[in-house]
DNA sequence: CAGGATCCAATCTGATACTG
DNA sequence: CAGTATCAGATTGGATCCTG
């Protein structure tokens, strides 16, 4: 889902269709802080699949979330950031990520 | 996805779990001013099934986000209200929801 | 290194009809 | 009023193998 495709009923639906899906949040945490390469996002982001990082990175950059540079270097390089869109998520995600530390230590 | 079935790679994974879905944060956001019955719910969530809504509010009790009171009267009333735990998420989706609001008014 | 391609199973969602 | 039940279709995600 990239909001080209989203039709909302509300903003609070819309918003959730540009940042929901099983990894989206997780891949903008884990670039929060500059630039990563695939690889260290594969790495970073335990248990996904290179299709799958692959597919949500692309519907990040066409979302503008994220932005993708291309190194023309052998072996290639590939560096991922966020875009400003992309880092005005992130005061939500950490405050959504603290709502979970404080969740996850009371079950 | 209900909290118990939950097996998150973070606190941003298991907070996503909690709240992603189709119609949970609209749920939540309509719910959050007090009391609503699951016809107004019905009407105010537009294009959800019984089915859908049923189920997501089933879901949310079950993660105790939103609590269901059940009044024996004829014709039957149940009203839904957020948990203290499901209060303390409104900020997030406010803060979101104002994104989603900006950014819908740029495209 | 950073992916693309394919196939398939599981999950989720919608439509419709019915009920205490 | 506040749901259930059933079935079918759509979407998503995972496994595996391949490549410039």
């Amino acid at each position: 889902m990239t909001k080209k495709n989203i039709t909302a009923h509300c903003a609070v639906d819309y918003a959730f269709k540009r940042i929901g899906g099983k990894y989206k949040g997780r891949i903008l945490w884990v670039i929060r802080d500059g630039f990563m390469r695939y690889g260290e996002l594969k790495r970073a982001i335990v248990g996904i699949s290179p299709k799958m990082l692959t597919q949500t990175l692309r519907e990040l950059e066409a979302d503008e979330l994220v932005s993708r540079k291309v190194y023309l270097e052998v072996p290639p390089r590939v560096e991922y950031s966020l875009t400003s869109t992309g880092e005005e998520l992130i005061p939500f995600i950490k405050q959504l990520r603290s709502w979970g530390e404080k969740k996850m230590s009371q079950n």
